[in-house]
RNA sequence: GCCCUCGUGGUGAAAUUGGUAGACACAAAGGACUUAAAAUCCUUGCCCUUUUGGGAGUGCCAGUUCGAGUCUGGCCGAGGGCACCA
């Protein structure tokens, strides 16, 4: 048999895609979108899995008569850029281009039916433009602020890092202990949107249960109270946020921040300012905080129990509480927090318990959370927690001292980076100390493209004349903000780019964008479910306030989460990790280095990363074995949605299948007419049928493996019948069906086979079309639960026919013989159980 | 610590509403073809039995049911998210 010739077939065809697009102008719109790719340099396996799912989703609701928009772009600012430069003594666009360039054509060799004509990359000046305005809009609706807050600072590089680059408390780069320092920075007020960030996730049925309630964690809703307590001898109060207002009674002390308003009293004390030195260079992250020690400065001060008169509890300084969530303010009870008793035992503070858990006499080990019912609390004893909760905030309102409040967990979002290869912050600080957005006539406000990036801190602030300007409405000397924005903005609204990407007037068209949006189905990496997700639905929210005519509420209508891909590693005898190019394997346990034929040790299979050796270049696979090859493999053996594991051996096996496929289209084609057989050619076009349906939804339910697994057994059974009494008229009519199944996975063989079978109306989806005649079934005979035969059988017998057919046929006779059946359970055209 | 998800052969995995467990593929062993190899094709897969056949079996223990991978409760294990969050 000839051999598939797939550079030629795959070249010849990626050239026709790259003149089509997926539209059918008549049917209903889908958005179908992939997470736009960082152009780091080549593409990745993970890149080939996200890219390679979205195409067949796109390809099928193609075929299936839906009007189709499949775009792609670059997200293409970001430090990676700004390192590469350093290194390579490239200029961060130069680099980035030539990336683009790469991976374009990596893309285009996979086969995908991207629309090119809407490519977009968000350094190209043409889109931060527009994303300048959407900065002053919100500015203007009150959803940007500047404001002071602790950020990751490495003193040693004088700059912000991201949590992301804070590796056990140390700058990743500078090695040096990073510090929490306070800076102004500007802000975009996604917290204004906490509510509906919240109840709207309920309106979005296509997404993953697990991405909506880690959006829902992250938000991070609590319903509780304020109390404002007294302090003795001050003017100013205390006020509090609990989620507990029941446990006032046994509140025992109360703990500050650092950064608390009373703490100005004591700035001038040494002591003090030791203490809340110590606090700030505990780093911000989990692990620093875990380790932390929790510690208080005793202000020797008291405030007035809101309940109990007379009562007087000690105020400290504590390293725990924190200034950004609620009021920076606590009141601990010892007794029902295990942090509050932790810290009552370290200072000696009084443990008063309030709820009881039946085990009141025994001495208290650990802080009781549980439910119960309240003692020692006078008005509220008695009561069931959630009881007492509801009256103790009655009197608090009733009292002025506090009201019902809720808190959410969500902060606003900072987008302030000391960093040149971003979107520029369109605002300047005037010369009369005021701030104010670019006029929008200016925009945008482009990056120099001459740059020093080897500066210490900001290279635009180091630039020797890029902030200088004027404002245009007043000639006024104005020194621009040398800040950029947080690559996460660029990616919050480029969904909305691709519906109008050439639009100079404004970010999109309007009229385009209420057509396509929202996009119908998102796929990309579960590592996005926060940040990003969350980001693009807060601009959503934010261009809706800003234009009431958009039609959405959200972007993404359907997100799909696909895993990552995973490959074996590799480790010679001093644990350096070796490439898998670098290694010959003798079989799944044993491998050598192919140079010095010394051993190697085979590591479990991890996710790959360039640090761990373990990665395959696409465009190798792609170069040896085929896109479709590729293609085909990345979605067998796996569902979409789990991790896979790369294997060389399963794409060889791919490309083997693909090869019958061939092989059998060809001996279609070649065949020789034969007598037919009308029964069998019946059995045959509905069994065909009965495939398509299968094929059909699996990939509507994304359970693409199961799709290819059904390929493998569809093509079986047609090599099977090749020789039956079936005529050439209905092997490939049928032959045509099952290729065009295969379109959305293997497009270019697919193509090429239909174009061998000169078929027209190529990009429509078979139509399920089951037969008159019944299909054979197969029936379970069970007695007493237990399967004993299975009869194959003429489709919707009844259960008389049934019964002396198991009598007659069935090796579950003789379980029956001279018994007596109490009851018989039949499920048509399933099983029959028999009861004796 | 809190929340969520998942446990099926040597491996990745299939299994509409509870109704034939292990489809499909990888790996392995044996065989066919071949002078040989590659390629291709076939068979096998836990326990007992020479075979026919029978038994056990979806992490463990119980329960519901004619029937449980699927439903309920408890336990064990793995993965993920959140976390001085008041």
């Amino acid at each position: 048999m000839e051999r598939i010739n797939f550079q030629v077939i795959e070249k010849k065809w990626q050239d026709k895609f790259a003149k089509k697009t997926l539209n059918n102008k008549s049917g209903p719109k889908f958005y179908c979108l992939e997470m736009f790719p960082y152009p780091s340099g080549k593409i990745h396996m993970g890149h080939v899995r996200n890219y390679t799912i979205g195409d067949v989703i796109a390809r099928y609701k193609f075929l299936n008569g839906y009007n189709v928009l499949h775009p792609m772009g670059w997200d293409a600012f970001g430090l990676p850029a700004e390192n590469a430069s350093k290194q390579n003594n490239l200029h961060p666009k130069v680099w980035t281009e030539k990336n683009i360039g790469t991976m374009k054509n990596q893309l285009k060799m996979l086969g995908l039916s991207i629309d090119w004509d809407l490519e977009v990359s968000t350094c190209d000046k043409e889109y931060y433009k527009h994303q300048q305005e959407i900065f002053i809009d919100f500015y203007k609706a009150g959803l940007v602020s500047k404001k002071e807050t602790y950020v990751n600072w490495d003193p040693v590089e004088k700059t912000v890092l991201a949590n992301e680059q804070v590796i056990n408390g140390k700058g990743w780069r500078s090695n040096a202990d990073v510090e929490r320092k306070k800076m102004s920075q500007w802000f975009f007020n996604i917290t204004k949107f906490s509510d509906e960030l919240l109840s709207h996730l309920d309106s979005l049925e296509g997404w993953p249960e697990k991405v909506k309630l880690m959006q829902k964690n992250w938000i991070g809703k609590s319903l509780g109270c304020e109390i404002r307590f007294e302090v003795k001898g001050e003017k100013e109060n205390i006020n509090i946020f609990t989620t507990r207002p029941d446990t006032i009674f046994g509140a025992t002390f109360i703990a500050l921040s650092v950064d608390h308003p009373l703490s100005k009293k004591f700035n001038n004390i040494k002591s003090f300012s030791t203490f809340k030195s110590e606090c700030n260079k505990t780093g911000t992250t989990e692990e620093a905080l875990a380790n932390a020690e929790k510690v208080g400065f005793d202000s020797k001060l008291f405030a007035k129990h809101p309940f109990i008169k007379n009562k007087l509890i000690p105020i400290y300084f504590a390293n725990f509480v924190l200034m950004d969530y609620g009021s920076g303010a606590i009141f601990g009870c010892p007794a029902h927090d295990q942090r509050d008793f932790d810290f009552a035992k370290k200072y000696n503070l009084e443990i008063i318990r309030v709820v009881s858990n039946k085990k009141d006499n025994e001495k208290l080990l650990e802080a009781y959370t549980g439910d119960g019912i309240l003692i020692n609390s006078e008005f509220l004893n008695n009561l069931t927690v959630e009881k007492a909760k509801k009256l103790i905030i009655d009197e608090i309102e009733k009292k002025k001292i506090g009201k019902k409040k809720i808190q959410y967990r969500l902060k606003d979002w900072g987008i302030s980076r000391q960093r040149y290869w971003g979107c520029p912050i369109p605002m300047i600080y005037l010369e009369d100390g005021s701030v104010v957005p670019v006029d929008k006539s200016e925009l945008p406000v482009e990056l120099p493209d001459k740059i020093n990036l080897n500066t210490n801190g900001n290279p635009l602030d180091s630039h020797p004349t890029w902030k200088n300007t004027l404002q245009k409405s007043t000639g006024m000397k104005a020194v621009r903000e040398t800040d950029t924005l947080d690559t996460f903005v660029d990616s919050s609204w480029y969904y909305l780019r691709f519906c109008s990407p050439k639009h100079k007037s404004s970010p999109f068209d309007e009229k385009k964008i209420n057509y396509w949006m929202p996009v119908d189905q998102y796929i990309g990496g579960v590592e996005h479910a926060i940040l990003h997700l969350l980001y693009s639905r807060f601009f959503t929210k934010g261009l809706k306030k800003c234009n009431s005519n958009l039609k959405f509420n959200e972007p993404f209508k359907n997100l799909f989460t696909q895993g990552m891909v995973c490959h074996e590693t590799y480790k010679d005898k001093k644990g350096n990790w070796l490439y898998p190019e670098q290694i010959q394997k003798v079989n799944d346990k044993k491998a050598f280095k192919i140079n010095d034929k010394s051993e190697v040790i085979i590591g479990a299979p991890e996710s790959m990363s360039k640090s761990k050796k373990n990665t395959v270049d696409p465009e190798t696979m792609i170069n040896k074995y085929g896109a479709d090859s590729v293609r085909l493999f990345i979605l067998s053996d796996s569902p979409p949605e789990k991790d896979i594991q790369w294997s060389d051996v399963g794409v060889a096996s791919s490309n083997k299948f693909l090869q019958r496929i061939w092989d059998l289209n060809n001996s279609v084609l070649k065949r020789k007419e034969v007598n037919t057989d009308q029964i069998l050619e019946s059995k045959f076009v509905n069994k065909i049928n009965n495939y398509i349906k299968r094929i059909d939804e699996s990939v509507k339910n994304f359970r693409l493996n199961v799709s290819v697994a059904l390929f493998y057994e569809v093509f079986r059974f047609f090599k099977e019948n090749l020789q039956s009494k079936i005529s050439n008229k209905v092997l490939s009519e049928n032959m045509v069906k099952i290729m065009k199944l295969m379109i959305p996975f293997t497009p270019h063989l697919s193509y090429e086979c239909l174009e061998m079978f000169k078929c027209k109306n190529v990009d429509k989806w078979p139509k399920i079309d089951l037969s008159s005649i019944s299909e054979e079934i197969k029936l379970a005979i069970q007695v007493n639960g237990k399967t004993r035969d299975i009869l194959l059988m003429e489709k919707d017998l009844d259960i008389k026919k049934i019964n002396k057919l198991v009598i007659e046929r069935s090796k579950a006779a003789k379980y029956l013989k001279d018994k007596n059946i109490t009851k018989t359970i039949f499920v048509k055209n399933k099983i029959v159980n028999y009861i004796i």
